[in-house]
Parts: structure tokens; sequence; C-alpha cells
DNA sequence: GCATTATTGTATCAAAATGATACAATAGGC
DNA sequence: GCCTATTGTATCATTTTGATACAATAATGC
């Protein structure tokens, strides 16, 4: 993992009391918005979530939509920051309002272990309802960016998530439920797959989100009906085998 | 239509003024929820709007969140004032929050003209965000409520809508999509039909829903392979032809 | 009564999609 | 040149879907 600095507790508080001077100026009061990214590597679909502070638990990014800025923009901004991409495949999903979820008993003693007690009045220590946003980003491309109160970003298997905060683990699971109905309507994949691929490395993204073997004959023959891959030239890859053809979505 | 009363502009400008006054100390700044209310009736999906005071527009029934209710509950209850119902059946499917949304100059208008200005730091000036979700009601059951502001409440096809305010269509929109997938995935078709209907009752609705015709012997085969309908007795009504069976949900 | 009519329920084709399996092609290892 | 692992395609059977035919039947009108 690269871009880690984990800042000293001095520097920390210094950062969060300016941040809170200065939120309730620029930032709208009372909503949020929370982003799972979604990378594909080494035949495993995996989530970006952060450390928060140094405790074993960890978060989604997400941030606080500027005054005069759209969701959508907001969601944007807030990936870029994270993930120095440039046009991330976005879909919205899930807005996510219970009460509980701001009175997350273990998220409130560890910020004010970190930062002390926040006044109750305060713009950050109010209610907040979540807009939630999943992302594609092709791994490959993606520069973890930490910021004073994470310390640490990091990739984790879909299926072998830490201790999350909130309810974050239950928006996890709407954002995958979300992509899987996207990968067959918006043909999404294409958003987490390289450029160009081998039929079998796409058919373990497809294996990868729906969370399910496929007959690897009959996904074959299903994908290419579709009509969206292009054939390429063939992968010589050194191995002892047939070579198989390279495909690109068309655009 | 029932329970209209339409109130003279000096009790409307004072139930707002108060409105105003009290709104900060009871709800969420920032955040609101609208409604898309379907119903089915005369083989027909319709939405129920309100009337904008006395104009030609119309906007989706909405509210505010409280303080210390979650947005689900918000929704249940701004639905149970508007319809008198109660166990509607609820799901959120969208988030909207651009900007141009809070700048809808007619309906800026239409507030000054009825209400005065409103000063620019007022609670209700400020942006919102809404988040919206649907409801499938037994229109035979409605009994829809008016309130100051909004002085009709009416039901429209949904294939031929009045002027609506703010991204009013978009969403609309937005939720006939996510009903129609619902319908395959949740058979959330019972919550729009009564008890007990006929096959023919029962294929009106969903080709109003997906707003395009099936071949009714393939739909009574289709729908029936499903195993969630129960076969009743006949419903003998008088027509000079086969009586149909009468069909339920299976609970 | 009995033919007539409109509608309903079921059956039966063909066509398309899917599931399961067989098999030929081939790139490199030995 | 044989062996092996993998890839691409073909070919079955099965299921699902689309289109059509047809029998059943509840009132009507003669």
């Amino acid at each position: 993992m690269s871009n880690i600095d984990i800042i000293s507790d001095k520097e920390l508080k210094k950062g969060i009391k300016q941040f809170l001077e200065t939120a309730p100026d620029i930032y709208m009061a009372g909503v949020s918005v929370d982003t799972v990214i979604f990378g594909f590597h080494n035949d495993k679909l995996k989530a970006l979530l952060l450390r928060f502070g140094n405790t074993p638990y960890f978060i989604l990014p997400g941030g606080y939509i500027m005054k005069e800025e759209s969701l959508d923009d907001a969601a944007l901004r807030i990936l870029q920051e994270r993930t120095a991409l440039e046009n991330i495949y976005l879909e919205q999903f899930y807005t996510s309002g219970s009460i509980s979820r701001s009175k997350e008993e273990v998220a409130i003693e560890l910020t004010q272990k970190m930062i002390g007690t926040i006044p109750h009045s305060n713009w950050f220590a109010q209610r907040f309802v979540s807009v939630c946003y999943y992302a594609l980003v092709d791994d490959t491309k993606v520069n973890p960016v930490t910021e004073a109160f994470f310390t640490e970003v990091k990739w984790f298997d879909i299926s072998r998530l830490p201790k999350v905060l909130y309810d974050h683990d239950a928006i996890i699971n709407k954002a995958l439920k979300r992509l899987q109905s996207d990968l067959d309507e918006k043909l999404a994949g294409s958003n987490l797959i390289g450029e160009t691929f081998t039929m079998g490395q796409l058919q373990k993204l497809y294996e990868a989100v729906y969370q399910k073997e496929f007959v690897r004959t009959n996904f074959q023959r299903k994908i290419l009906s579709l009509g969206v891959l292009e054939r390429l030239e063939k992968q010589y890859n050194g191995k002892s085998h047939k070579a198989p053809y390279l495909y690109r979505f068309i655009k």
C-alpha cells in the first residue's frame, strides 16, 4: 500500500479542530456520502475500506456535500480524492437513514478517545443521512490516498470483510446486490477489468460478482451471443496449452 | 374527491408562518422525503399528485423527517397522513440532490406569491436533498387528505401526467422502472390489486405496469407456474360466457 | 330447448434459450 | 513426437417461450 502516512495525534487533533470549524460554512448539514469502491484482483471482488484511526475497525470512504454541489458531483469528488482516478463508473444505490446508525457506540467512543468530546450541538455531532454510491475501478490504476482520521486504506475480499462500523456491512451487501443486477443490464463489468482480457478472466469476474460458478462452455456461448465483445489476437502467455483469444468490450 | 377544503389565503399564510417557526425544532434540516403513490384503477396505473396552491402545477406528496425518526418511518408517516392507510408497501428507490432542483423558478415564484418572500437564511429556503419512496396502495381504501399548501389531491394516469414541478417527472419515471423490476422479483403486485381477482384482471395490472401487452394464454401459464397463486371458486358475473376463476396470492 | 356469442382454461405445436457433455485444436513441456 | 492443460466449438437433451388451436361454459335470444 502506498501513500500512507500515519499522522501523530497532535497533528490529527489540530486537523480535526480546523475541519470542525470550517465545515459548517462549506458543507451541507445532515447529509453525507458513502462509497463502496469495488475492484477486481486475483480473481476476487474487493472493496476499499479505511481504517478508523488506529483501531481494528474499518469504514467506507465517505465525505460531505458542498453547499452548491450535486450529490453525484460530491460522490465523484470524494472518489477522486480517495483514488486519484478520473472518469469513475458510479451508481447511487441506497440512502441510509436509520437512527441507530447515528448512535454507533464504538464510533462515538473512538472519536472521543481520539479528539475529545464533541459538544452535542456541534455540526459534526448531529444526525446524518448517508447517500450511498458504489464505484467500479480498475484496481491497477488506483492510488489509495489516506487522510488524517483514517490511517490505512486497504482492499478487502468481499467475502472476508473486517469489522466495520455503523451499518456499513449491510450497505456493502446492498451494493453487491445492485452490482449484480447492473452487471446484467448495464454491462458494468467493463469497468472492473482491463481493456483486453481472455474469456477465462471475464468468467472469473462474473463468478466473483455473482459468487457462484458458471459452466465454461455455456458462459462463453452466452456472453458472445450478447454481441458486446470484440475478438482480438491470440494471447501467447507461455503456458503449454492452446492460447486463448483476447477480447475487448465494444465501445 | 373527498376531504378537500380550500383554505382562504389569510388562513394559509398564518398556517405557513406557524410551520416555518416550529419546523426547525421538529425536523431535520436539508433532507426531505418524496413519495410516488401508485394505485391501479380502470385497468390503468395511476399516481397520486398534489396541486400546488391554486396553480395548474402538481407535485409529489412529501414531507420532512423528524429529528429522531428513521427515513423509512418518515416515509410511512407521510403516507399515512396523506392516504389514511396502515401497512403500506414501501420501497426507497432514489435520492434526488441536484442543485437545479432547489432552484426551481416556478416553485419559488409561486411560493412568493402565496406566502411572500422567505428570507434566504430561512430553514425552508435552504437546499434540500430528497429521499424518494414509492408506495403501492389499494386505491379503493385510500382517502386522500389535503393540507394547507396543497389544495387538491388527484390520481393521474401514469401516461397522462399534468405539469409537475421540480424534477418530479423524472422521479416518477424512475419509480415506475423500479416498480417494474420489483413486480418480477418481489411479486409486489399483490399490493395493487384486491384480495381476490380474475386472471384477466391480474393481466391488466401487469400490462399497466409494464406498459405493454401480453399474450393471454402464455401470461396465464407463466404466472401459474410461479406457484404463488391460489385458485378459489368461480366468479359468476352475469356475463354470457364461461365464468373465470378467482385467484388469490398465497401469503 | 338449442344454437349463438364472448370469454376462459388447457393443449399443442415450433422456436429459442439453457444445461450437460463430447471432442477437436493447440502451445509448450518433456 | 507424445503428453498435458486449456480453449473453442459442436451437439445432444431439457426447459422456457411464442404462437395457435380448441374445448368448455355462462348467459342470450329464438
